[in-house]
DNA sequence: TCTGGGGTCCTAGGACCC
DNA sequence: TCTGGGGTCCTAGGACCC
């Protein structure tokens, strides 16, 4: 059997652990610039505020004391994570970690009153040692689980089981195909126009059918929801595919300069990351946008890639080729609102085909003065040292104006009890 | 003039997830 | 006025090989 756990409105749940009162209010984490709205309370759900809706919309409750919001704490929400994990792997099962607020865990040789005792002492040990509301489903495949898990959102235990065959049918014929696993906006789109609403339409139709319209991954899915399991627990030792970094600037640019700025910082960003995975990329993208809602300006995206002749996890390499692959897609004159940069194609730091024509010794040169860099940063203030390409006023940052502290990683920040 | 059959690898784009 | 960010998987088509 599979348990999904799912945190409660993880990130206003976060929020709500170290700012008691704001228990039962109306409460939205913003996205990056403060712009949309990513997560909301439960209050706020009730309240019908949207899923990734503009914050501007909600102005007048904001003004009225009636919403409260706060900008994305990303370091405080990770730590929080880590710590539901923890007590999660205390429990003593397979585990996979499938989002910042959910995991598979798989039992076997359990039986189902076991099983029930089980999700409920995980769920009261969660709340109790880290503050976090969760909710599980559980049932014979991950997909069914995830159903179950919604079912569960709705219930007043937070748990739902789905065992038998009649339990499983008629859970599924009150699913609606959109809110399936692995159903999304398209798919949700075409199936309606073949007449498939429920869960139960999709598992009726035949497989051929499936595979045409839906590929092998529908298939999949309404296999899962026939309760034949085909999607596994991912292995934790599956190493990361690709690292994509990307912002919206709060302002607009223009100038190849500024632009170059901003994408050497985003790859200095990724590089860091990749180095701390023990990884080399010899793949990168490279994308830059103006926006999307400006009616006034035609709108212009492009993206470039690039494959090196080696793989390299080091700032300065990524940067010369950062810059060669921005500048067959910049055009001047024009109002840049969004850049990010992928990483990919990876390899092992320690297992890699080397450049026939450089030399082992600049290698270790270079790793050297990597390791140093990244010392330094780690020991003094974040950016001590950086590259000159990510330039000294970055034009394109905005600074949060409601970010909570890092209550849990920063011996400056700890909660205060007056 | 007439010109086969069986493969692999790579990539862009489109679907999905949180 | 103000509109997010980070991932994975699958497929078709093009390039290549013998």
């Amino acid at each position: 059997m599979f348990l999904l756990v799912d945190c409660n409105n993880f990130y206003t749940s976060c929020e709500e652990v170290f700012n008691p009162k704001l228990k039962d209010k109306m409460v939205v984490v913003l996205s990056n610039n403060d712009g949309c709205i990513i997560a909301r309370s439960k209050k706020a759900k009730e309240n019908g505020i949207g899923m990734g809706e503009p914050i501007f919309n909600y102005k007048s409750l904001i003004d009225r004391k009636k919403l409260i919001i706060f900008s994305s704490n990303f370091t405080l929400y990770a730590d929080i994570s880590q710590r539901v994990q923890q007590v999660l792997l205390t429990f003593d099962l397979d585990m996979e970690i499938y989002s910042i607020d959910e995991a598979f865990l798989f039992a076997d040789m359990l039986s189902q009153d076991q099983l029930i005792k089980l999700a409920f002492s995980m769920k009261e040990k969660i709340y109790k040692w880290c503050g976090i509301p969760v909710s599980i489903g559980i049932s014979k495949t991950k997909t069914l689980a995830k159903l179950a898990n919604k079912i569960a959102k709705k219930s007043s235990s937070g748990i739902c089981f789905l065992f038998n065959d009649t339990e499983i049918k008629n859970a599924l014929k009150n699913t609606k195909i959109e809110d399936v696993w692995g159903i999304g906006r398209k798919y949700q789109k075409k199936l309606k126009s073949l007449s498939i609403f429920t869960a139960k339409n999709l598992i009726d139709q035949n497989d051929e059918f499936i595979k045409k319209n839906l590929t092998v991954s529908g298939l999949r899915t309404s296999l899962e929801l026939r309760g034949k399991s085909c999607i596994d627990l991912e292995d934790i030792t599956t190493f990361q595919k690709s690292i994509l970094f990307s912002r919206s600037f709060s302002n607009k640019l223009t100038s190849f300069f500024d632009l170059k700025e901003a994408i050497s910082t985003f790859v200095s960003s990724s590089a860091k990351k990749l180095r701390k995975q023990k990884m080399m990329a010899r793949y990168m993208s490279i994308f830059i946008a103006t926006s999307y809602f400006d009616k006034k300006n035609t709108f212009y995206a492009n993206s470039s890639h690039l494959n090196f002749p080696f793989p390299t996890y080091f700032t300065s390499d990524l940067i010369k080729f950062a810059d060669m692959a921005l500048k067959k897609i910049y055009r001047p004159n024009i109002e840049y609102k969004r850049a990010g940069i992928l990483l990919g194609n990876f390899s092992n730091e320690n297992i890699f085909q080397m450049d026939l024509f450089s030399s082992p010794l600049s290698f270790e040169k270079k790793k050297r003065l990597i390791k140093a860099i990244d010392k330094i940063n780690q020991k003094q203030k974040k950016r001590s040292v950086f590259f000159a390409a990510e330039g000294l006023n970055p034009k394109w940052e905005n600074t949060p104006i409601n970010k909570s502290c890092k209550y849990t990683t920063s011996w400056d920040e700890l909660p205060k009890i007056r």
